[in-house]
DNA sequence: AACGTTTGTTTGGTATTTGTAAAAAATTTT
DNA sequence: AAAATTTTTTACAAATACCAAACAAACGTT
């Protein structure tokens, strides 16, 4: 399961960050609402939450923004007071509300609840598989006809980004953001090298990396 | 199980009660001495943690006031310095004590030893086996081959973590945050040496702990 | 078909990561 | 208080991965 925490306060991040860990999910954190809806256009997150009163962009617009591309599921973290009436008032498209000071264990019923609701016939989707290609997330593994591929840690962070965003066009500039780091400051054609080492890997599946001239690549079945 | 716990700090008592309810515990809270008492007089509890520092009435002298009425275990918990001292000198009736910062996990052993000490409560135990490994975490006895491992507590419990968590890709950060305690602060490449440690008391199932370069560690059978 | 542009591939130096051992620090036991 | 144990940090070697440069091949446009 992956959240998205957005809030300034870096300490609610991390307690939240813990809690959701420690059940065995994934959390990607964001700073504000603009962060937010960044993150949001390059990964896909199981539920978002996501705080009020923010810098730069509040959480009521953030959601707006992020809600015209996206249904995920969202639980706006909000203090007691004047927010706390226009949640009620406003059609703001979030799915659940938490006011502060909230319990950690609050906020997690509430995802369970939300992305039980939302998932609704889905089980938890840790393996993805292609044809005889398998890709295990969790447990860090990739198995090509039943053989486990040895991947690189660029080549396995890069077929996940890739089967979590199938059939999407990824630019190599995206591919460097959202893999590599918003800190890398090196080569485009950097992508393509491995690129070409983990299509060697995938052996009979590198069909699935397909090359996007003059764009970039795409993953497709 | 039913577990008072007091401490002045919300953070504190929450995460606590998450662990204790975790395990299907049962959690009470009080914000400070009076409250404590006032509860312990009307509710029966199986062990009471509390907080030394605390407003209106501090731990020492709300388990003196406890202690007129019930015998119930109590765990306290202090911060290193000069509080630590008195948990030595004095005769406060408490059946043991952490300080501050403390490990959830570390807190649950203790009540879980107190429990088991006052009252015998009804044991669970879970044991794990993978070939000729046994682990049996309630017992806190990690035997190869037939034989007795001696392990130093990290290594218990990292190893404990491992087995829970069997074929999960696990991050240092992860390992550090749930093993060591969301409070540790030091350097990354400790759990590096724990792991060297532990396997070498594992023997032949090292092969059990996967290095994954680049990310981690797996425990894999 | 020729040209410029983009992508595929190979390579080697550089940087990063891990295993290990040993020292240092912290903690517990005696 | 000393000794023993455990934990953490540090240092270094070895293994591995990364990246950029260079060239070849493919593509698309004219």
């Amino acid at each position: 399961m992956k959240v998205l925490i957005v809030d300034d306060e870096e300490m609610i991040r991390a307690v939240l960050k813990e809690y959701i860990e420690f059940e065995g999910g994934e959390a990607d954190e964001a700073q504000d609402g603009m962060e937010a809806v960044k993150k949001c256009r390059d990964n896909r997150y199981d539920v978002i939450l996501m705080d009020v009163m923010m810098p730069k962009l509040d959480g009521f617009s953030a959601v707006k923004e992020i809600r015209k591309f996206s249904d995920t599921p969202v639980i706006m973290l909000s203090a007691r007071g004047e927010e706390y009436d226009k949640l009620f008032g406003f059609e703001i498209g979030s799915d659940d509300y938490v006011t502060k000071p909230f319990s950690p264990k609050e906020v997690m019923a509430r995802i369970h609840a939300v992305t039980k609701r939302a998932g609704g016939e889905k089980k938890e989707r840790d393996v993805y598989e292609f044809e005889g290609l398998k890709i295990d997330k969790a447990g860090r593994n990739v198995y090509v006809d039943g053989e486990r591929a040895e991947l690189t840690p660029k080549e396995y962070e890069l077929l996940f980004y890739f089967a979590e965003n199938e059939g999407v066009a990824l630019t190599r500039e995206r591919l460097l953001n959202q893999v590599w780091g918003y800190d890398f400051y090196g080569d485009d054609r950097t992508v393509d090298t491995h690129v070409k080492m983990l299509r060697g890997n995938l052996k009979e599946y590198r069909k699935f990396i397909v090359t996007l001239r003059g764009l970039g690549y795409k993953f497709e079945t």
